[in-house]
DNA sequence: CCGATTTAGTTGACGCATCAACCACGCGCG
DNA sequence: CGCGCGTGGTTGATGCGTCAACTAAATCGG
């Protein structure tokens, strides 16, 4: 007896489905915003985030790794910026496998004109929808649901 | 004086940041599942979900309006989908533009063995992870920056 | 009834994500 | 030394999502 049953309860799908639509319009919104207001798309954004954070200068596994990237996905990537000329790739002084990724100048140029207008929109489509403390409690709950996850396989 | 900074408190980036980490991994891990039990994508599935959900026939465009997706997106997957069998197009009697959607018997199928799957890992993914208060909160939370958006331009 | 506009849907190009297969270098061990 | 393996990274195929441009049928105003 008391298998889970093959369903959720009716409050517990209500929480799933408002998680979901909320996700889904404010990801969408924001990834477009980024588009439409800079000359990066929401890929780019992370990446010469990161990058530049870091120096401007970073090993190629270690980008990946801060981003929680797969190493295909970082390539794919890197090529196409390259190609528009946001970074270029350096070898490896230390491991003749390796590479470096380097933001060039224009790439700098253009995550800093993207910032602030990325970051108005996060406050103004999600900061400013909530309270301190609500964001608080939102986060902690973001935080659990994660540490869950990371609990469980697959 | 008082102007908007071009950054978020550490308070608010600490948020924004928890939220985003969850959600990357929480659907990244969903859609990844859904692919490998099934051989449904995560957008098979939301469309053979609310497809049969409705009687297994539905306007194009009804079908697009309840996903909340454009037209043009809607239209790309009903081709995928169609070449794979799992869905077919009809021409709409009432409307000599429009066309209707249809479930296939296998794209039924399909989904009657994805569901079950599916709805497991959300349970273990996100629902085990809260209590039913805390599900409770964070629905509301969500809701609450569904609505603001809404009240928001683009 | 005719022309203008709106609505329904399609298409092509392009960037993004994943999977699987692959290449190349470094390193440890016999 | 040389061989085998792990690691670092690339590549190609395929599906997904967006934008912009397009076709065709419906509808509205005169």
């Amino acid at each position: 007896m008391n298998a889970t049953p093959p369903w959720l309860a009716p409050e517990q799908k209500a929480a799933w489905d408002a998680f979901i639509r909320m996700q889904e319009k404010l990801i969408g919104r924001l990834s477009r915003q980024i588009q439409a207001d800079s000359r990066l798309s929401a890929a780019d954004y992370l990446v010469l985030a990161k990058l530049t954070e870091a120096g401007d200068r970073m090993r190629f596994t270690e980008l990946a790794r801060l981003l929680e990237w797969e190493k295909s996905r970082m390539s794919h990537q890197v090529t196409r910026m390259a190609k528009r000329g946001l970074v270029a790739r350096e070898e490896c002084p230390d491991d003749g496998r390796g590479s470096l990724v380097v933001a060039t100048p224009d790439g700098r140029r253009a995550i800093e004109e993207a910032a602030p207008l990325h970051v108005e929109n996060v406050r103004r489509l999600f900061v400013d929808a909530l309270t301190q403390e609500e964001l608080d409690t939102f986060a902690d709950l973001s935080r659990r649901v994660l540490a869950h996850m990371e609990r469980q396989p697959g």
